[in-house]
DNA sequence: ACCGAACTGTCGGGTGGTTGACCTTGACGG
DNA sequence: CCGTCAAGGTCAACCACCCGACAGTTCGGT
């Protein structure tokens, strides 16, 4: 394993959270990178379609990736930070890719090809075991997501995903309308509920921009 | 292994979804089977409860068992049918148990001892990797309801959740107010939406019963 | 430097859903 | 057989959100 994929496979390694009781093995690693290979996307490109054979999942390592169902782009599903994996529901089950992945700006990731990592996963339990506790991590949020949309207002559901997104920094670059499809709203409520941030002081808004100016007030009005 | 647990046995086989990939040995099986027993509940008692530790799964067999959160045995957040998977996400993750579980009906499950699961486990990859199917393909399920959720009426919602919950048979027992805190709608709505679905002559209405008269016409009006 | 495309900001009308209150009906035990 | 509690049914007031429309702003390409 030279200098370049060992770096990788150690990015790989922390991505799978924390799981202290499955310790995971050098020669696991070496097998993981084995499975796939590092790829580069420019801004705009696709990682994979909607509809298309699930033949690979992704894990993503630097930059952002838009998540969209059908031919309109406007219906974003979802965004995928660095340490998100991608497309493994429909390349485990077999089935077509369900929502496309376009990379947002230029993006790092580590792709797994199908033919190559089931046969991995099948001799190392271990990693296995570990992609099952990532995916039922997230089964958890989404269902706590579930929960939370109902009964929230908006402007709770936009602070929220605000602080979601800012992830340590304190500017996002989203449009509005992106926001509103994240969440389901519409445009126009969705500004209206900047608006409010805004005249109660805990961001700013731009082009393209919302800055967090008090990120702990902020936190305070979600709740929690 | 005698006949009763090969019995209960062959219902776990299938109650892990398709074969098509990952074909299960009958020592597998056999592992399995050492892994935990059956286990019978009556009604009202409880699987497990919210917060304590979360040393096993389940895997409902036949019964009912609602998902509620809180203390308030009112905010129910799921159901589970036969061949349901409970209390996974929490015994991976080696947290407590995030809802309770109590059984609707009599019901029997195959309880899975988390010391004794993971072993196993760890030396049958398939298991495993059907394990991650299966986790994988319910988080798509929830992920899809997300989508769902925002921009369709409660009387779409509730058509759909009949439809789902009839599952086969078509009398479904559940009270307007239960029926209620799954959708996370009000009951008044609930009520008004079963109103409109009894006027168009698709189902009846009693006392915690509704019957599906008509199942192609209710499944027409969800659409999708 | 200009022009078109994309984005922000704002208004008014319409509506599906919530909340609260109240009455009726059904189920079940003493 | 009756009391009681749970569930069904209905009404009115209120509100968050959606939709269509339009004007002003920013950005990127040529």
């Amino acid at each position: 394993m030279d200098e370049y994929t060992r770096e990788h496979v150690a990015w790989l390694a922390h991505s799978f959270g924390r799981t202290d009781y499955l310790p995971l093995h050098p020669t696991d690693l070496e097998a993981l990178a084995g499975a796939g290979q590092v790829v580069q996307k420019y801004p705009g490109t696709h990682l994979f379609r909607q509809g298309a054979p699930a033949d690979a999942a992704y894990v993503v390592e630097r930059g952002q990736v838009e998540l969209y169902r059908g031919t309109d782009s406007r219906r974003v599903v979802g965004r995928a930070q660095p340490g998100s994996v991608l497309g493994d529901i429909a390349m485990f089950r077999g089935e077509p890719y369900i929502s496309s992945a376009r990379a947002v700006d230029a993006v790092t990731a580590f792709r797994f090809d199908r033919d190559k990592l089931i046969p991995v996963l099948l001799t190392r339990p271990i990693i296995t075991l570990r992609w099952l506790v990532a995916g039922l991590s997230q089964l958890e949020s989404t269902q706590r997501r579930v929960l939370g949309l109902k009964h929230r207002t908006v402007r709770d559901q936009v602070a929220e995903l605000l602080l979601d997104e800012a992830d340590g920094r304190d500017e996002i670059h989203l449009s509005q309308a992106a926001m509103a499809g994240l969440l389901g709203a519409s445009r126009q409520t969705v500004n209206e509920a900047l608006g409010m941030l805004r005249s109660e002081g805990v961001i700013q808004t731009g082009y393209r921009t919302v800055r967090i100016t008090d990120r702990s007030a902020l936190a305070d009005t979600v709740g929690r």
